[in-house]
DNA sequence: CCCTGTGAATACCTTCACAGCG
DNA sequence: CGCTGTGAAGGTATTCACAGGG
């Protein structure tokens, strides 16, 4: 995916590849699990399998971040995190809303994860009347009428949209008219924003689409009879690369 | 996202760039919206538009499946949506299993958008035995024990996994030696499968943190004060890109 | 004359392979 | 001697720009 800040002209050195950037979150969970088992040192080779990704391609990942690594030993796994961390901005803390509490918006306040890693849920916002107050993962819902203010009073810059579809454009442009200038969208729409908000999507019935498209090749060169070449590879296969999200939702600069 | 078929040795012609099979359903999406509005036809760059993308990109992509358009005209909705749906493999049903019926199963198993489009929900599975029986979505939740005879019974080849990390492993080895042979992982762990499985990965919080990135990044702009090319390039923005999943979760063949 | 389809140019990502540090 | 860091090579994706059909 192209994605983000294509249109930048050149800026300086700073410049860390967009998929690179995608790839640090797995890195950074990876580290952390080592971290936990008290593991002192990792090797590319070691840390990229847990990842799932391959290892020079984690090699040149870190190189972008500087050099973090010692030669003949590996990387220290504390100080990796410490970096990746703060590169991708995790050290400070960002207060995120989120708006629409169905089963998704739920899910996602009770998700562990959230909190984990310097983000904190600053307030739940559903336009029910009837959920006001109710607490979801501790924290009671808020109705939409309170939306601008609460962005204001916890400058909040993170909005996560979990609304039906219908609902998503008209909360995007709340949100954004508010001071949000990073949208999470969970509903199945295309958002349109203005310059310098950046919108990220997640969509399940995408996802699925794009298995469906897999499993259908693969029924079919079976149906296929042995198109030598196609089965052989299928067999063949040596670093077992999981895509995190090499290409997953692509951030868009406006 | 390089992902996927990676290691395949030039295969037939057949060959679909992966970052266009992603966008196959944002532009069936799109399609679709246009298709209940009875619109009859549509040109590149209004259907474009509506999908976030740009014009050439789209044209390119419709390019892999043929010459489907209209010079001077445009592309006829309905057929395209044929063709889209057909590609995709979606002209067919495809049974799934979602296994783990927390919040976020639940909010799986009441989405729309599945049944909408090809996808059949044939069964909720959880481990917990106090679920078992209770109806999510209409569905009856079944326990983990069924779950081989589930996937058997109902020819399952696409599984969604949505448990909590540490039970992930454990279910996609159950879900694989049962006959599943395509996984949505919304657990925050890397699967390890076999050759010949193919595994998306949808995670949140790698989402946000990637927002994050560049959210922090936006802040030390500012800081950094008129930084001139930097300002500008943010004021300066034409085809509001939307990246759908350009480089969403990748699809790994094992 | 408008809009598709596509070669050619460009930008971006990944992988290879190895120099060189610890 | 092992493992990082990185030039260079190879692939893939995006964008440009225009030929040519309806």
């Amino acid at each position: 995916m192209a994605t983000g800040r294509t249109h930048r002209p050149a800026t300086r050195s700073r410049g860390i590849p967009e998929a690179t950037v995608a790839r640090l979150p797995l890195y950074l969970r990876a580290l952390t699990a080592l971290s936990e088992r008290s593991v002192p040192t990792v090797s590319s080779e070691e840390l990229a399998a847990a990842a799932g990704v391959n290892s020079a391609k984690l090699r040149k990942d870190f190189s972008y971040l500087g050099s973090y690594g010692t030669r003949g030993v590996g990387y220290d796994v504390e100080y990796l995190v410490y970096q990746i961390s703060r590169e991708l901005g995790l050290t400070q803390d960002w207060p995120v809303v989120i708006v629409g509490i169905g089963n998704l918006g739920a899910a996602l306040a009770n998700y562990g994860g959230f909190a984990s890693r310097g983000f904190r849920v600053a307030a739940l916002i559903d336009a029910d009347p009837a959920m006001a107050g109710k607490p979801v993962a501790g924290i009671p819902v808020q109705h939409t009428d309170e939306l601008e203010k609460i962005i204001k009073d916890n400058g909040v810059s993170i909005g996560v949209i979990a609304t039906p579809a219908g609902a998503a454009q008209p909360v995007c442009d709340r949100l954004v008219a508010a001071g949000v200038t990073s949208i999470l969208n969970f509903a199945p729409t295309v958002l349109s924003v203005p310059d310098g908000v950046d919108v990220r999507k997640v969509d399940l019935s995408i996802e699925l689409q794009i298995l469906a498209f897999h499993e259908q090749r693969k029924a079919g060169e079976e149906a296929a009879g042995t198109e030598s070449a196609a089965a052989a590879a299928v067999a063949r296969n040596d670093s077992a690369e999981q895509g995190p999200d090499g290409d997953v939702p692509a951030v868009m600069p406006a």
